[in-house]
DNA sequence: CGCCGAGTTGAACTGAATCAAGAAACGTGG
DNA sequence: CCACGTTTCTTGATTCAGTTCAACTCGGCG
């Protein structure tokens, strides 16, 4: 629970009373492996922050699912848009590896927006970084190559991907397994 | 400035005094066409409001600029990771027809973040919408042919659409100018 | 009127998709 | 803990969408 209050320091100053009314909502809960979180069609009622585990992102398909992210310890999850807007999630949630989870309810977040003086700056500091990593997406996407966006990703994140299946890396970055299968021969 | 309140009053119940801090920082200004909002290496030190016109983001290359944005009248604009950051802005924003803005400083809405209550709220709401669409579009780039990509485009935004210079649009779908002109071609 | 940027069209090329088959790794039950 | 079956990864061959380079047309405006 330390890990919260320190991730949330980093974005606001926290009195001991503003973190009392937000660590008494939190709830912890353990998952194992390939569980999902969130379904498709399903309103997403947690805002989770990842103690342990891993979590990824996707738009199940028949044959390859639409994977575009992964989260890691400390970091917060949710299937967001569904969250703030309450409505039916377009994508999934599910845990990769056996993953610890603090959790808050949506009623349990207005509380908060309600009852402290920083709910809502976080809230929309949240927000903000959210949208910021978004649009660093954005133009990767349009700008880099495959290869450039697999070499960003390993330099960024490299203890993680090299746990991380390299179908969901291709998805990610946006190629068939077989691609970066090819990519990762050619620089290797 | 009605249309800035009638934009707002869509996010949170807004009364008259919160109502009137806020407008008291607004100021207009008139823009001509092609005129360069933010320049890149500068800080965004504006949140504008298009009364009318209509505005491109992009980020300049000796050939072809990355063009991933463009909004219209009634809508809030800014180089907005720079903005909230204060820190040098990656791409730059410029006008594509005579535009009228209302602006707000950064400091102006530090102070509505202070001395309103629903300051923080419209805050985090316009964050979270603005997350909210880069997602829609993170799914769009990885998912859909760049044809598809092109038909949303259209149907979702016909009216300014089709006033976009078609070497803007292409960028922003994700491919060459000669491609969409290919793919139009094709389509009709 | 002439020029220049924008759009179109053609031809050759290329990176990635697709289809296919085999190898490696993984997990589950006996 | 091994054996089998399933899933994941690799590799090859073919196809295809989009890039690149190039030439030509069109429309605006200086």
């Amino acid at each position: 629970m330390n890990q919260v209050r320190e991730y949330l320091e980093q974005i606001v100053a926290l009195d001991d009373k503003n973190w009392e009314v937000f660590s008494s909502k939190l709830k912890k809960s353990e998952f194992s492996k390939k569980t999902v979180l969130v379904k498709t069609g399903q309103v997403e009622n947690h805002l989770s922050f990842i103690e342990k585990g891993t979590v990824r992102f996707y738009i199940p398909k028949v044959e390859n699912d639409i994977t575009f992210g992964f989260k890691f310890e400390n970091q917060f999850i949710s299937a967001y848009d569904s969250f703030i807007t309450q409505s039916k999630s377009q994508y999934q949630l599910e845990t990769m590896t056996p993953t610890t989870l603090w959790r808050l309810t949506f009623s349990d977040l207005q509380d908060i927006y309600n009852n402290t003086t920083v709910g809502e700056t976080i809230g929309r500091k949240v927000a903000e970084n959210l949208f910021m990593m978004k649009t660093k997406r954005e133009l990767s996407l349009l700008n880099d190559t495959a290869e450039e966006r697999y070499l960003k990703l390993f330099s960024e994140q490299k203890r993680f991907i090299k746990e991380i299946p390299l179908k969901y890396l291709a998805s990610y970055i946006g190629v068939t397994p077989q691609a970066l299968s090819r990519i990762r021969k050619r620089i290797s």
